[in-house]
RNA sequence: GCGGGCGUAGCUCAGUUGGUUAGAGCGCCAGAUUGUGAUUCUGGAUGUCGCCGGUUCAAAUCCGGUCGCUCGCCCCA
């Protein structure tokens, strides 16, 4: 029987990998914090409907990329793409509106059909923070400075540049895409084949094309801050001096979009080049008519979400794994009085290691391979004196101490 | 969905114009050391050469298909 091999696109995540996750996990978790930002969770699956309604249904990854499913209930279920749709879901369904600004951090699993790439599998991780209920620039200011000190405490922030602009209003972009249309249908002998499906579906995105004739075209393309309204226009002022104000280095790409309807005013992106053609890290922006779409009231939001794979991949200041204490009791007796000095020592907090079999050099051995800062030795000599043979496996020195001391002691050591 | 590269031991890889029993390093196991790791020395085990088919006296090697990985397009975090 051939082995099996993990589905196409998902990983494992070996305890080294998953030390790397848990690393950003914990490192944007306790930025998140400081800035007042609850951790929540929902469903990996909701109603389908939520994200076809939130994405929109010609978004590329709701019309290919969703894994939907009838569950036996007959129900249309979707494994979830993104974290946005159902956070704005759970804030309507749970009113939460009173608690507006609602502001969170979450993070978890996502699953998107794609041709996996470097960067980019089929099940792929995502921390997330959103801020619902604050139409104010200052959450915008707010969001984009989180995401630079979580990236700062990475060691990110240095690879990275912070790309920002303003989708304007919902006047100025309507306003915008039927300028935009009507110029690019004027050279359309010129566009890329992409481009001209795109051209259909998502004009905008034709901004962010990476093929060379159509930046030529692109060039000539009447700018969007032409098309803002007067509040559009304040609006995206008031961030960006908010951002010079917190000291966040930006640099102003009027021609970055995202690939999701929903966005309007500011949208941003922390971009790397040591990545390869996958560079994003955190990307997101503000998406004031999204609870509408989803049947709440109308609720202003803005938020971002960071693939935990790319971060975890150039993450510097891993902290190193945590070296525990290895016990080996040696004879009857002393397995027997291990078990429970184990525990006792656990209680303390210290991390114990008791190896399940083997003579002493077996022991020693898997003590040294786990990097165990000492082995604790108790033979029936030990145990009749009351006493543990102590050997530092750094420096080799070995002691005995009495038993009650052990504690105090191994703490000195980690 | 489209294009390029790659699949040999647990890992990283070598393997000549197709030619006998497929190799190295690391790791693993055992012994030197039956109450002491790491270091040193000695010995040992491990392969459906991704899979299926074809060419050939003969295939890890050439050809076709397929699956997987990978890089790019696309998309996005």
């Amino acid at each position: 029987m051939p082995a099996f091999q993990p589905v196409r696109g998902t990983h494992d995540l070996l305890p080294d990998e998953q030390r790397k996750h848990l690393h950003v996990i914990d490192t944007a978790r306790q930025v998140a914090r400081g800035y007042g930002y609850a951790e929540m969770s929902t469903p990996i699956f909701e109603f389908t409907e939520v994200f076809a309604r939130s994405m929109g249904e010609t978004s590329d990854v709701v019309s290919k990329e969703m894994y939907s499913f009838v569950d036996k209930g007959g129900e249309n279920l979707t494994l979830r793409p993104e974290y946005t749709a159902g956070i704005c879901r759970a804030f309507i369904s749970n009113g939460l509106a009173q608690q507006a600004p609602f502001k969170v951090f979450a993070h978890g699993p996502m699953f998107r059909f794609e041709r996996p790439q470097k960067g980019r599998q089929r099940q792929f991780h995502q921390i997330d923070v959103e801020v619902i209920g604050a139409p104010e620039p200052e959450a915008d200011i707010e969001v984009v400075t989180l995401a630079a000190d979580i990236l700062e405490r990475l060691g990110l922030l240095d690879k990275c540049v912070l790309e920002i602009n303003s989708l304007g209003d919902l006047d100025s972009r309507l306003a915008y895409r039927r300028a935009l249309v009507e110029y690019l249908e004027g050279h359309r002998a010129h566009l890329s084949e992409d481009s001209l499906k795109r051209l259909e579906r998502n004009p905008l995105r034709i901004l962010d094309s990476k093929d060379a004739g159509d930046r030529e075209v692109i060039a000539g393309a009447p700018p969007m801050e032409a098309f803002y309204t007067a509040a559009a226009r304040d609006f995206f002022a008031a961030v960006r001096a908010g951002l010079d104000a917190s000291g966040v280095a930006y640099q102003l790409s009027p021609r970055l979009v995202r690939g999701l309807d929903y966005y309007t005013h500011t949208a941003f992106e922390f971009v790397t080049t040591h990545l390869g053609a996958q560079g994003t890290l955190i990307g997101g922006g503000r998406y004031d008519g999204l609870i509408e779409m989803l049947g709440g009231q109308p609720t202003a939001g803005i938020g971002w979400a960071g693939g935990i794979e790319r971060l975890a991949m150039l993450a510097a200041n891993l902290p190193p794994p945590v070296r525990p204490v290895a016990l080996i009791p040696i004879g009857p007796a002393a397995e027997a009085r291990a078990l429970d000095l184990a525990r006792a020592l656990r209680r303390e907090g210290l991390v114990i290691e008791l190896g399940f079999r083997g003579n002493v050099g077996r022991r020693m051995k898997r003590a040294n391979r786990l990097n165990a800062i000492a082995a604790v030795i108790l033979g029936d000599d030990e145990l009749a004196k009351g006493v543990v043979a102590l050997r530092e496996l750094d420096s080799g020195s070995q002691s005995e101490l009495p038993i009650e001391r052990l504690a105090e002691k191994l703490r000195t050591l980690a």
